[in-house]
RNA sequence: GAGACUGUAGCUCAGUUGGUUUAGAGCAUUACCUUGACAGGGUAGGGGUCGGGGGUUCGAAUCCCUCCAGUCUCACCA
């Protein structure tokens, strides 16, 4: 083999390896006979580029794929992309503009013509970023909501709900994006308080110009809409507006005044404008009181013919200049400043615009019954728990989903219109048919009828995704098999927008769920607790991270900060620490490696101990991390890992076994080092893949198959009287480095240990192997049983046992009695604390019989001690 | 406005139905050691009255009440 590397390159092993894997075919999937696990990815945006939040998901989901396919399911792991209709239109738009296209120049055809482009060329992207960070995904199966199969299932999906009547045509008010031009579900609209203005305006009496009301507003330019003033009908100060009218100050229309218990006697001047065709409490007003609705805005949010002046302007323009032109006429009185919610589109972070206008919805309570119990019941079940009530909380009370959107790159809307009738249909020529018939006119040609103009919601596929990834509807063979998935992974941020309507979508046609759990990620921040944003710039290139500490590293930094649900943390350091531990499994290899192995020697008694030893616990680890990753704990899991292979395997065990330097090694604890690395590889593949691949590559037998696709080796029993008695043996040596450390003594310096022997001394010392593993890891010269009141030099006392080192030097009596005396107050403060217990009559009769036996023990270990360090005490204080 | 969650070492967090040596881990920190496996490594240490206050219990970080601080979700009154 050739002269392994001072440091673990990851750079080169990655491509190496992801390569070979890609085409060995591992990460594709076919039904068989097998049982299967499955994973969706949660599909990015077409637009996106690698962040931390996919970094983070993308983890957790190959950690799951790859034990899974070690534990020998049928693992398949479906990536693709979802079309984002909102971003990718409005990056397509800013292109052609760059390029001096208008939008509105081209034929919608065209415009496809030139977003289907953009995704081809840029759609990609991510999915190839995802293979840098090691994500064992089936890539022949790259799925993305717009082909083909997708889109059949979207249009199913729209005509079957209609068919059921669980989706309706409706004037509502919707939450418009001007920016876009396309109106929003109410999950898509972000509400945060801003600073804005209230604005008190006087609103004169039509037929006494001399009186006045005056009401306070924070949009002002919507005045041009205003069709009545409201105010409470108990509001004294109001009594002489009864059946008056007043007039719109600048449009000078007269409106009348309505009386309300809506309104709030309290806020602002009591009085309230109402514009119907803005505001959605006030076109509820406008509802009750038959009142006139006037529009006054174009989608782009400049005002319209309707407003009658200021026509063309934008609406934060017309505000600015609406006061000025108040102002002049002595009709504004006052302007307070004033914090209040506003709600932004989530992808322009346009001020939404509430407008009344006709849209596609969902019938929303008509399908969330079984999705909520299913979740109630733990049918399928969340990890976090609590993300429960969150979930129960927005189902217990949900609204309508509006999924049209007046945009071109999406869904086409199956729905053909001829005057007043409506068809949804799966083709223009069925679509016609049922128009002739609903309207009984036979003549009816295509040219007669026309299909909306918009679009659905993105999220209206991205719903159907467990089942169209597997053409759900329409071949039988893989669904069967493959739905429901087992688990989904992704951020809480959309549990609504998503996952609780995928578990809706699941019901609704598959009578059952989507996948058994989800995994809620948190969201990741930086150290300061901020969200990771362009904006800030807070945000570190994944890219880079994966160049820096390489992609096991950023895996680990990921993992190692990622408790379910909540925050996490991000910090390169974390990533560095993952480095640094590729680095130390890489040198644990090259140190295995570089020994000279003697064929002649047998294998010496410590060093099978040690061998049972690691192994032994290696069950115990792996049983662990088994129960751990159940739970979906993964951070926790690997955290395990960590402290075997660095503490346990690399600290303990490489130094019980190390020969001396430059001597040969007998062959048997070679094999078993080899063995044990082997099996941590398979155990830490899932995480780290990369390095374990490389390190079993050059450990592997010729004729054994890549670590990717080994098998965990089976979970059993283990021996934990041995792990007892080495953990004894660990704490002995760590009492005798630490004697040293505290008297100044060198760790290497060879001296004789004595030891006042009692029962349990006699039998941790009568197991083949402790004596001289006790040796070499305390660099003693001898180890020798002593009675009582023998023995010399320092003294230290392990569970209730006396050690003493001896040392040439001379023993500073003073700084050991101090020492002494320390640890026997402990001790004292310790024994009384289980006593107090333990003559509490309540105590001994209570509590279980297994508890009070663990007490008395402590009792008993501690009055040993305590009666070891007086004896001590006593022995320094008369020398 | 309604609801949820969180508060444990300098930092990030574990702590499973109340009971395993008078509270754990990782990182950071301190001292010492180390030119032969290790972008360092090793060894050992210091550091917390578990947000405050009550209560239930033989026993509370863990259950209940209350207060304080923070985070988030949903809904929103101009």
């Amino acid at each position: 083999m050739a002269e392994l590397s001072k440091h673990f390159e990851a750079d080169k092993v990655e491509s190496k390896w992801y390569q070979h894997w890609e085409s060995k075919g591992y990460f594709h999937s076919e039904p068989d006979e097998r049982e299967p696990y499955s994973i969706l990815i949660p599909p990015p945006n077409v637009t996106g580029v690698l962040h931390m939040g996919h970094m983070l998901n993308i983890t957790i989901q190959d950690v799951l794929i790859r034990r899974a396919r070690l534990n020998g399911y049928n693992a398949c792991w479906v990536p693709g992309t979802d079309h984002a209709s909102i971003a990718t239109e409005a990056k397509v738009v800013k292109r052609l503009r760059e390029q001096g296209i208008k939008k509105s120049d081209l034929t919608r055809e065209k415009f496809l013509e030139y977003a289907w482009e953009w995704k081809e060329e840029y759609g990609g992207i991510i999915l190839d970023q995802l293979k840098k960070l090691g994500a064992s995904c089936d890539w022949e199966r790259t799925a993305f909501t717009m082909d083909e199969v997708r889109s059949d299932h979207v249009y199913k999906a729209f005509i079957d709900l209609y068919n059921k009547g669980k989706l309706y045509r409706g004037l509502r008010m919707v939450n418009w994006d001007p920016q876009a031009q396309t109106v929003l579900s109410n999950e898509e609209v972000i509400h945060k308080e801003e600073n804005g203005r209230l604005y008190h305006i006087k609103y004169v009496l039509a037929d006494d110009p001399s009186q006045s009301v005056t009401i306070a507003t924070t949009r002002p330019e919507t005045l041009l809409g205003d069709t009545a003033v409201a105010v409470h009908p108990d509001d004294p100060r109001y009594t002489y507006l009864k059946g008056k009218q007043v007039i719109v100050p600048l449009v000078n229309r007269a409106i009348k005044v309505i009386f309300d218990d809506y309104v709030e006697t309290e806020f602002g001047t009591g009085a309230l404008k109402v514009t119907p065709a803005h505001d959605i409490n006030d076109y509820e007003l406008g509802k009750k009181y038959d009142l006139e609705v006037i529009d006054i805005f174009n989608d782009d949010g400049s005002v319209s013919e309707a407003g009658q002046l200021y026509i063309g302007k934008d609406r934060f323009e017309v505000r600015k200049l609406i006061v000025k032109d108040l102002e002049a006429q002595g009709l504004l009185i006052e302007v307070e400043d004033y914090r209040h919610n506003v709600g932004r589109s989530e992808r322009t972070d346009a001020v939404v615009e509430p407008k009344l206008s006709l849209q596609w919805y969902v019938d929303m309570p008509a399908i969330a019954k079984p999705a909520l119990e299913a979740v109630e019941t733990d049918e399928v079940e969340f990890f976090p728990k609590n993300m429960k009530n969150t979930y129960r909380h927005w189902m217990g009370n949900i609204r309508d989903w509006c999924i049209s959107r007046q945009l071109w790159w999406g869904h086409r809307i199956p729905a053909w219109y001829f005057e007043d009738h409506v068809a949804v249909a799966e083709s223009e020529q069925e679509a016609l048919d049922i128009l002739k018939n609903k309207s009984g006119n036979a003549n009816l040609a295509l040219a007669d009828i026309k299909q909306d103009e918009d679009v659905l919601d993105t999220w209206f596929s991205s719903w159907l995704w467990p089942m169209s990834v597997f053409n759900g509807w329409f071949d039988k063979k893989e669904m069967d098999y493959y739905y429901p998935t087992t688990v989904l992974v992704t951020g809480w941020d959309i549990i609504f927008l998503w996952v609780a309507r995928m578990i809706m979508a699941g019901y609704e046609w598959e009578g059952t769920y989507p996948y058994k759990d989800v995994y809620f990620t948190g969201m990741v921040r930086d150290k300061k607790r901020r969200k990771m944003s362009k904006s800030l710039g807070n945000s570190p290139d994944a890219l880079k991270l994966i160049s820096d500490y390489g992609a096991d590293g950023v895996r680990f930094g990921m993992l190692s900060c990622s408790p379910a649900g909540g925050d996490l943390l991000f910090d390169d350091k974390l990533c560095e620490q993952g480095r640094n531990f590729s680095n130390k499994i890489w040198n644990a290899l090259k140190l295995i490696k570089s020994w000279e192995v003697d064929t002649t020697l047998d294998q010496p008694e410590a060093n099978a101990l040690a061998g049972q030893w690691i192994e032994e616990k290696y069950f115990d680890v792996l049983s662990n991390t088994d129960a751990r990753i159940k739970e979906y704990r993964l951070s926790d899991a690997l955290m395990q890992l960590y402290s075997y292979i660095w503490g346990d395997f690399c600290s303990w065990y490489l130094e019980m076994i190390k020969p001396d330097y430059q001597k040969p090694v007998d062959p048997a604890s070679v094999q078993t080092a080899s063995a044990v690395l082997k099996k941590i590889c398979i155990m830490l593949h899932p995480f780290m893949p990369f390095i374990t691949e490389e390190v079993w590559q050059a450990l592997k037998a010729e004729d054994e198959v890549d670590c990717i696709v080994s098998r965990y080796p089976e979970s059993r029993a283990f021996d934990t009287a041995l792990i007892g008695d080495i953990s004894q043996v660990q704490d002995i040596v760590s009492s005798i480095r630490d004697t040293r450390n505290q008297n100044q003594i060198k760790p290497k310096e060879v001296l004789p240990l004595s030891i006042q022997s009692d029962e349990a001394i006699k039998q941790l010392f009568s197991r083949s192997g402790v004596e001289p593993l006790v040796r070499k890891l305390g660099f003693l010269e001898s180890v020798t049983m002593v009675g009582e009141g023998e023995g010399s030099g320092y003294a230290f006392i392990v569970g209730k046992s006396k050690y003493y080192l001896e040392s040439n030097e001379e023993v500073n009596v003073e700084e050991e009695l101090i020492k002494l005396k320390e640890e026997l107050e402990y001790q004292i403060g310790f024994v009384a604390s289980v006593d107090k217990k333990l003559s509490n009559q309540g105590f001994v009769s209570n509590a279980p019989a297994k508890v009070v036996e663990m007490e008395k023990k402590k009792l008993e270990d501690g009055q040993a001690r305590i009666q070891l360090l007086t004896e001590q005490i006593q022995r320094l204080e008369n020398s």
